[in-house]
DNA sequence: CTGTTAGCGCGTTCAG
DNA sequence: CTGAACGCGCTAACAG
């Protein structure tokens, strides 16, 4: 394996004008730089990266911790993670993963500590996070995908979640439904503080209540058969229902299935409109589910130079930012019955 | 940062003593032991990954290599890299992401040289692939998942194909099918030599002809829509179908949807199994899908074992494997229907 | 515009 | 059982 001191000697230069010549940090001759790239390209030259980090102190590396990548049908963590590592890549950059649970702060700190990683992507964060504050401490620049229960000044980016269900629930209401209820993740992920979770339902909660609809949403758990026991009780609770939003892919299929077993048509008798979901699940209903996707590839390219603007001062700074779902029209939504007592407002 | 030296001072050793009491390659004084791991304790020292590398010319890095990790429904894909990184963990290597696709050999060369990685991991291998060959050439220990056209030694997992469709037809056949179809992947796949869909096929053929049966394979795009054209046009072709076996997720939903549509009943009528599958999809329609499903898991932790077994001679070799993938009980499969003329063997 | 050289933090001979 | 010292390959002063 060629080293620069072999492309010096090769090129009649000394090691420091190589270097030079690679990172661009100083004039270097035009007739001396061909000299130097040919010699490079003849000996198949590609710098060292553990010498080249440890003499620079910069490892090129950034880390993305995740809990779990292949959870469910969850393209939508894929999707982010493959624009995550292109990113990075575009960037000049390696990936790592860091496959630790959100309780795994102390494995966090001891890999952080070997400077294996400049800057480190933190998914799945929750409002309580202690893994922030592990990372502060150990003066490690990071992102979070999701925030923290402080929406202060921490580098971040995240769903527009109260954006995207006021786009959801407009929808609806533009087509006459007002009883419309939300089918959320499970009842534990909420009180962990998962951010998806908890933020949703408060936008639910304040914007029907700003309309004067009556909420009515419900946790669920991640699978077909809880999503139609509590489609179930929901229709049980509310025959009038509408229209069903729900944050939660599987549990949609469920969704679909007690409906079907009623003899209650999509979109005829219930609109059902899947929010945050990873791409393609739409086509897998029949009628095919309208959704509004999660934006995982923008995600990940936005939190990749959220980070690196933290770690290269000369790049621009990437503020917080929200990114709302994107409509994808099925055929799962139409207009709200009106054969049943349906209260309308004055 | 606390250094290897800060740890020498504070324990009253020299560094070298230092560095034994971690790495153990020789017998250090039990109280002398106990003096550097309370200062290293204090300082909260972790040895710096990049001067480690450096020195001991072993970065303790394996790369990834994936074309498309989001890649539809493919939990599949998600739990192999999990199960990667997972593993990848408890032997104390780090896993970065290569996110190449397969035509970028040179890219991946370029890579290699700069030493990050001791090694390579390679998904979705082609029958004939360039990647093998230039890190080959460049001297880098890797193992593939797949296996190139040519099954000599190299290091390989992947999933057996062979014996994942003899159990398949065996399991329909002794429920007295005998006109068993087969959906494939597409047809692009197909001809770019992609491994699973040519052993598949290859598979299929033999089976079924060993055992006197009529072969009625198809390719398929991966979605729902393509899976309901050639269902419908498999049913044109052999009418008397009474067993579809599919290794395309998205389009087994188009299966499903095509044969609702004609009021043919699953499995009254037709049944229908997905083999090699993503964890959880089975749940996904109804009737349940009885699915084989894909050994990710498995698949991620021997590639690493394979690996790690060539880049450390210490450990135990890993000889290549197949594994097959698991049948899973759905509702989807049943006995041949016997009401039409389905032609027995003597 | 170019060369010399002192580290970066650790592994690992070689002496003791 | 322990220490001193060299080198891994490169970056970045400092010195021309």
């Amino acid at each position: 394996m060629a080293t620069i001191s072999d492309v010096a000697r090769s090129a009649g230069v000394s090691v420091s004008t190589v270097s030079y010549a690679i990172s661009g940090a100083r004039p270097i001759r035009p007739e001396t730089r061909e000299r130097i790239q040919s010699a490079m390209r003849s000996l198949g030259f590609q710098p060292n990266a553990m010498a080249r980090s440890l003499a620079s102190r910069r490892s090129r590396v950034i880390a993305l911790i995740y809990p779990q990548i292949g959870g469910g049908i969850g393209g939508t963590a894929g999707e982010f993670v493959q624009s995550v590592a292109e990113r990075a890549r575009e960037a000049d950059y390696q990936l790592v993963l860091w496959p630790f649970r959100t309780d795994q702060a102390r494995e966090i700190r001891n890999l952080a500590r070997q400077r294996m990683a400049d800057g480190v992507l933190l998914m799945e964060v929750c409002l309580d996070d202690e893994r922030i504050d592990v990372l502060e401490a150990a003066k490690v620049p990071y992102a979070m995908i999701g925030r923290t229960r402080d929406v202060t000044e921490r580098p971040s980016v995240d769903i527009d979640f109260a954006s995207t269900m006021e786009t959801a629930i407009a929808h609806l209401v533009g087509l006459g439904h007002r009883r419309i209820a939300f089918i959320n993740h499970s009842g534990e992920q909420m009180s962990a503080g998962y951010g998806p979770a908890v933020r949703a339902a408060a936008a639910y909660d304040g914007l029907m209540t700003a309309r004067g609809f009556v909420p009515l949403s419900r946790t669920c758990d991640d699978s077909p058969v809880t999503g139609r026991a509590v489609t179930a009780e929901l229709l049980a609770t509310d025959p009038e229902l509408t229209a069903i939003i729900t944050m939660n892919e599987l549990a949609t299929f469920g969704v679909y299935a007690e409906l079907a077993s009623r003899n209650l048509s999509i979109p005829g008798d219930v609109s059902v409109l899947g929010i945050v979901t990873s791409p393609g699940v739409g086509t897998l209903s029949y009628p095919p589910l309208t959704t509004m996707h999660s934006p995982g590839a923008e995600l990940g390219r936005l939190a990749v130079d959220c980070l690196l603007s933290q770690l290269d001062p000369a790049r621009t700074p990437v503020p917080n930012q929200l990114i709302p779902c994107v409509l994808e029209p099925g055929m799962s939504i139409g207009p709200a019955r009106t054969d049943l007592d349906v209260p309308q407002r004055p």
